[in-house]
DNA sequence: AGCATACGTAACATATGAAGTTTCATGAGA
DNA sequence: TCTCATGAAACTTCATATGTTACGTATGCT
């Protein structure tokens, strides 16, 4: 199956919120992923309940960023989606009566378990600030322009 | 997405195999299984190529254990099943030229890596004859009998 | 008030891939 | 020769992310 790219997708866009002052609508921000408004509108829905942005209906409405960037991690954002499934693989059966089947899963719910623990804990510990400073290290080294055009085709 | 059990079910199958001295045919690992033959062929063919297992024709035929299991790792299987994707989640696109992405892309990745990382040296540190122990301790703590009745609704 | 803008939501279409199923060919053994 | 079992192709089913259309609703400008 494609993979899942609603935590990358969605941090991009809070990271182009994060640079833009003004509100931003879903239509920009989907020309800028290059997909349609009402996808962004998905994937904002759940941080909006959360409070981590903010949206505005008529003229001048758009999406706003509504925390503090150094207050919310990965995680936060990650679980505003709805903690979608990390691992693509899986135990075939939860409880099974077969002691083999049940030695397979011990084994391999061990390595899945770790893993998606790693996961987590490294989004726990980086914060949308921390994401935002790297990409204006990345924007200093490449142009040393304060332009904050970020090169997106239109 | 459901998750994919290819490996959790070809080790099923071979644990199986492991406690029966004759071949086994797809129809008897498939209702151990409760799948259709047809899945367990698919799932037995990488092996068999490796030289993992061994399948016969025509009567007393069906699939064979044609390895140490002591010398066999999850890793070995996993690759024999054609290194199936590990992770649900994934970055949006590989080479951005936003630079926004760039950042998103490089902070997820990092992570991303050292989770695919982890699971495959899991994999690579547990043999098939790991897990056989493990069902063998499991078969004399629940009830002591030799028998290797492996408790399958049959 | 009336109109344009922009979100909110439902409904539907598309694409992908695992899993399940049917069918037939092939080869091995009784 | 007949039966058993694998090998392989083709098809269906199912779940889910993603894309799209359409319409309702709220906001703000004129």
């Amino acid at each position: 199956m494609r993979r899942d790219s609603r935590l990358s997708g969605v941090l991009h866009v809070l990271l182009h919120m994060a640079e833009h002052p003004d509100p931003m609508t879903s239509e920009m921000l989907a020309r800028a992923m290059d997909t349609n408004p009402v996808v962004i509108r998905r994937l904002m829905g759940g941080l909006r309940e959360r409070g981590f942005v903010q949206s505005e209906k008529g003229h001048g409405g758009g999406w706003t960023i509504a925390c503090d960037l150094r207050a919310v991690t990965l995680l936060d954002i990650y679980e505003a989606l709805g903690q979608p499934g990390l691992l693509a693989m899986g135990n075939r059966t939860e409880a099974p009566g077969c002691l083999v089947e049940q030695a397979v899963n011990a084994a391999l719910g061990d390595a899945f378990d770790e893993a998606e623990a790693l996961l987590l804990r490294r989004f726990g510990a980086l914060t949308l600030a921390a994401l935002s400073a790297d990409f204006h290290e990345r924007l200093a080294r490449r142009g040393g322009s304060t332009d904050l055009e970020t090169n997106h085709a239109a």
